[in-house]
RNA sequence: GGGGGUGUAGCUCAGGGGUAGAGCAACGGCCUUUUAAGCCGCAGGUCGAAGGUUCGAUUCCUUCCACCCUCACCA
C-alpha cells in the first residue's frame, strides 16, 4: 500500500469515529462573530469582557501537552490564532473531537480570549464544532517569528505542483493569497477611476468569427449549430469601437484574450487586459489619463508611488517621460532609423545583433531593433510615441509625419505594460491599413492583421476622433506584487496535464 | 523548437553500482500556558516512466514525461 493511502486510512478511520460519535463531520453553517485578526485588533476589550468568541477556520499545528490539553493554531481568511483545548473546560466528548482532529482539518471555535505566559493571545475553548474533514495531508509550513518578521521552514516550494494545486499553495504561503488580493485592489482601483470619470464597463465576444484589434495568432474553435469557425479574442478593440461609433462617449472593458503564442515568464495564453475608448480625444489626453490612473493606483494599493521590482525601484508620480520610438532607438544605439531605407535598417540590425526576418516591413524590423536594444533598459515610466505606420494598422497618422502613428506604448521596469492610441476614424485609410496587412500576411508574417469588413462599415457610419488604450493586467499585477512570472499572478495558470496513473480508491 | 538544470517518503531535502537516509507531518507513549514545543518509540519508498549495459541499476547510458532557467516569437 502506498504511503499517502495510509496516511488517507488513518483519517478515514477517524472519520468513521466521529460518525460513531454521532457527529456529522461536514457541517452546514457555523456562525463566526470574528475573525482571528479581529480578535488580535480588539483584544485588550474582549479580555476585559471575557465575552465568548466565535471562530472558524483550518487547524495548521497542534502542540499536545499531555492527554488532556494542547494548542493549536487556527487560519482564516485574515490570519492565525492560537486555541488552547482543555479536556476539564471541553467535556471528554468534545475534546475526543478535538483528538480526532488532524493539521488541515476546519473547526469551529467557541471561548473566551486570554494571554499565555509567553504573552501569546490565545482563545480558551469552550466548545468546538468540526465543520470539514481532511482526508489529505497538507505540506506542514513552520513559521517563527524572529524580531517580528517570519522565517518559514519547509515551506511549499515545488512551483509545479504549487500551480496545480494552487488551493495548497493558497492555504500554507501567505504571501501567495496577498498577490491576489492585490490583483483585485488594482482592479478595483481601475474600474473606480473609470467609472467615476463617467466611462461605462461594457461586455464584448470573446467567440469572433474575424479576430483583430492587435497582431496575433489566434486560437480557433467551430460552432457546431452554425457550423462555422470562430476565433477566440486576442483584443476587443474594434468591438469597443463599434460602441464608440454607437455613440457612447468612453467604454471600456477587463477581458480576457487569448493568444495562441509562446509561453514564458511573462506569457500565459489566456491573459487580462483592460481597454478603454474615449471619444474626442486624442493620445496625448491619454497619456495624462493614464498618468493619473497609475499614480492613483500605487497610492491605493500600495499606499507609495514608488514601484519596488526584483532590486528595481521606479517612482509613478506624474509627469512620465515622453519620447519617441525612433529617439529612444537613437539615444540608446545611436543609430538614427528615421528617412533610412528598408535595406539600410537591416544592415544596422545586423550590426546591433539582432536577428529578423526579411519578409517584415520595415517598421517592423524598427521596433524588433527597439525591443531587442532599448525595452529593458527602461525602468522609470516612459511613453514611447510615434510608431511606424506599417505595425499601427488601427491608428491615426501623426500630424506632420505620415510615416508614423499617434501610438504610445508605455514601459516600465523594462516592460510593456500599456499601448494606445489616437485611433484611425477614416474608413478609406483603415481599408488600405487592412489590405496592407493582408499583405503582409501574405508574405509570411503569421501575426499580421486581417480584414474585418464589417467594422469598416462601422467606420463608414463615422466613429468621432477617439483615443484608446489596453493596459495588460497581469504585467501590471507583476509589478505591484514584485513577482516575477506571471503565473505568480494568475490564479491557475496554464499547465501541461500529467498523465493520469491509477484513480484513487476511497 | 534549441541549450542548461531538476525529478528520492505527504512536504522540505541528503545520498549513491551490492536490500534506501534525515527533519517535519503521521502512528504509539510522557508532559494541563506550549509555540519551528520537547523527550522516547514505531512505521512509511517500484528513488518521474520505459528500455539498455551489468552477476546486480535508484545510481551509468539512451529515449520519453513534467517543471524551472535561458534563447527564439509574442503582451
Amino acid at each position: 500500500m502506498e504511503a499517502i493511502q495510509q496516511l488517507r486510512n488513518i483519517r478515514l478511520e477517524k472519520l468513521r469515529k466521529l460518525k460513531e460519535l454521532g457527529i456529522n463531520p461536514y457541517s452546514y453553517n457555523f456562525d463566526r462573530s470574528h475573525l482571528t485578526r479581529e480578535i488580535v485588533e480588539n483584544f485588550s476589550s474582549l479580555e476585559k469582557n471575557e465575552k465568548q468568541v466565535s471562530v472558524a477556520g483550518r487547524i495548521m499545528a497542534i502542540r499536545e501537552s499531555g492527554k488532556k490539553a494542547a494548542f493549536a493554531d487556527l487560519q482564516d481568511s485574515s490570519g492565525k490564532i492560537q486555541i488552547y483545548f482543555r479536556m476539564d473546560k471541553l467535556g471528554e466528548k468534545k475534546y475526543e473531537i478535538f483528538k480526532l482532529a488532524d493539521i488541515g482539518d476546519i473547526f469551529g471555535i467557541k471561548g473566551v480570549v486570554f494571554k499565555t505566559r509567553t504573552g501569546e493571545i490565545t482563545i480558551f475553548a469552550e466548545d468546538i464544532e468540526i465543520l470539514a474533514k481532511t482526508l489529505r495531508p497538507l505540506p506542514v509550513v513552520k513559521e517563527k517569528k524572529v524580531d517580528g518578521k517570519s522565517v518559514f521552514y519547509d515551506q511549499f516550494s515545488d512551483t509545479d505542483l504549487r500551480y496545480r494545486m494552487r488551493y495548497v499553495d493558497l492555504i500554507v504561503n501567505p504571501a501567495v493569497k496577498n498577490v491576489f488580493i492585490k490583483r483585485s485592489k488594482i482592479i478595483e482601483s481601475m474600474r473606480k477611476f473609470l467609472t467615476d470619470r463617467g466611462y461605462l464597463e461594457v461586455e464584448t465576444p470573446i467567440l469572433q468569427p474575424i479576430y483583430g484589434g492587435a497582431s496575433a495568432r489566434p486560437f480557433v474553435t467551430y460552432h457546431n449549430a452554425l457550423d462555422m469557425k470562430l476565433y477566440l479574442r486576442i483584443a476587443n478593440e474594434l468591438y469597443l469601437k463599434r460602441l464608440i461609433v454607437g455613440g457612447f462617449d468612453g467604454v471600456f472593458e477587463f477581458s480576457k484574450d487569448f493568444r495562441n503564442e509562446g509561453m514564458d515568464r511573462m506569457h500565459n495564453p489566456e491573459f487580462t487586459q483592460m481597454e478603454l475608448y474615449i471619444a474626442y480625444h486624442d493620445y496625448e489626453f491619454m497619456m495624462k489619463l493614464v498618468e493619473e490612473m497609475m499614480y492613483r493606483i500605487a497610492i491605493e494599493v500600495n499606499n507609495s508611488p514608488i514601484l519596488k521590482f526584483q532590486g528595481m525601484e521606479a517612482d509613478l508620480t506624474p509627469p512620465w517621460k515622453r519620447i519617441s520610438l525612433y529617439d529612444a532607438i537613437k539615444d540608446e544605439t545611436g543609430y538614427e532609423l528615421m528617412n533610412k531605407t528598408k535595406e539600410e535598417i537591416i544592415e544596422i540590425s545586423e550590426k546591433l545583433d539582432v536577428s529578423i526576418e526579411k519578409f517584415w516591413a520595415k517598421g517592423k524590423i524598427v521596433e524588433e531593433i527597439f525591443s531587442e536594444c532599448v525595452e529593458h533598459k527602461i525602468i522609470q515610466p516612459t511613453f514611447i510615441t510615434d510608431f511606424p505606420i506599417e505595425i499601427s494598422p488601427l491608428a491615426k497618422k501623426k500630424r506632420g509625419n505620415p510615416q508614423l502613428t499617434e501610438r504610445f506604448e508605455q514601459y516600465i521596469l523594462g516592460k510593456e505594460v500599456a499601448n494606445a492610441f489616437s485611433e484611425l476614424n477614416d474608413p478609406i485609410d483603415q481599408k488600405e491599413r487592412f489590405l496592407d496587412q493582408m499583405e503582409q500576411l501574405k508574405a509570411g508574417d503569421e501575426e499580421a492583421q486581417v480584414l474585418d469588413e464589417d467594422y469598416i462599415m462601422a467606420l463608414e457610419y463615422g466613429l468621432p476622433p477617439t483615443t484608446g488604450i489596453g493596459i495588460g493586467i497581469d504585467r501590471l499585477t507583476m509589478l505591484f506584487t514584485d513577482s516575477p512570472s506571471i503565473r505568480d499572478v494568475i490564479l491557475f495558470p496554464h499547465m501541461r496535464p500529467i498523465k493520469k496513473e491509477t484513480d484513487d480508491q476511497l
